[in-house]
DNA sequence: GATATACTTAGATAGTTGACTAAATATCTA
DNA sequence: TAGATATTTAGTCAACTATCTAAGTATATC
């Protein structure tokens, strides 16, 4: 997935709420809702966007679906970051 | 100016190129406008968004309004994202 | 197999964003 | 101060985004 899409992922503060929260631990979409007052399907489209860019996977474990934060993508995006605020 | 500003600021990719160049050296708008096909207008309207999240400064030099990136933005912006970005 | 639980997909809608044209402002120069 | 140059501001519009409700899919349990 593009650089361009994972910052456009990043803009949005609920989505980069999701990534905080999934820091701490894997979670399943119930209890990411917990922590929103938004509606599932609403929730859904972010989780959906977050597995676009690859920084977040997916797995299901019986009913659930467990959401993990992708560190490998966080550190390429990392690098490129890096890159990017470089001094002149 | 908030971080959620300054994300929304970068998840464009135009707005970023202008960064880029403006890495190298300031510059004036009809300079910056050289490196895209896009009217002045709408180039003003990204450098306003850039100035408002204060991620570049400007300047008048006689006609010209010169562009400058904001290191010091940079590096507080770098702070956060390496907090954010920090391993579980 | 019917029902409950967990989540996603589809479709509609309001708000935001980025592009344009036209008009305004500021500075320089003759 | 009139005209040229450089840039911004204002207003409009199409495209995109985030939200919702309603309906659909997958798994577990009775």
């Amino acid at each position: 997935m593009s650089f361009n899409k994972t910052m456009q992922a990043l803009a949005d503060p609920t989505r980069r709420r999701i990534l905080e929260l999934l820091k701490k631990k894997d979670l399943g979409v119930s209890e990411i809702a917990k922590n929103f007052e938004m509606t599932l399907p609403s929730l859904s489209h972010h989780l959906n966007i977050l597995k676009q860019t690859d920084l977040v996977t997916s797995q299901r474990r019986g009913q659930e679906i467990i959401y993990s934060l992708n560190l490998s993508v966080f550190e390429e995006l990392a690098k490129v970051l890096a890159k990017f605020f470089d001094k002149k």
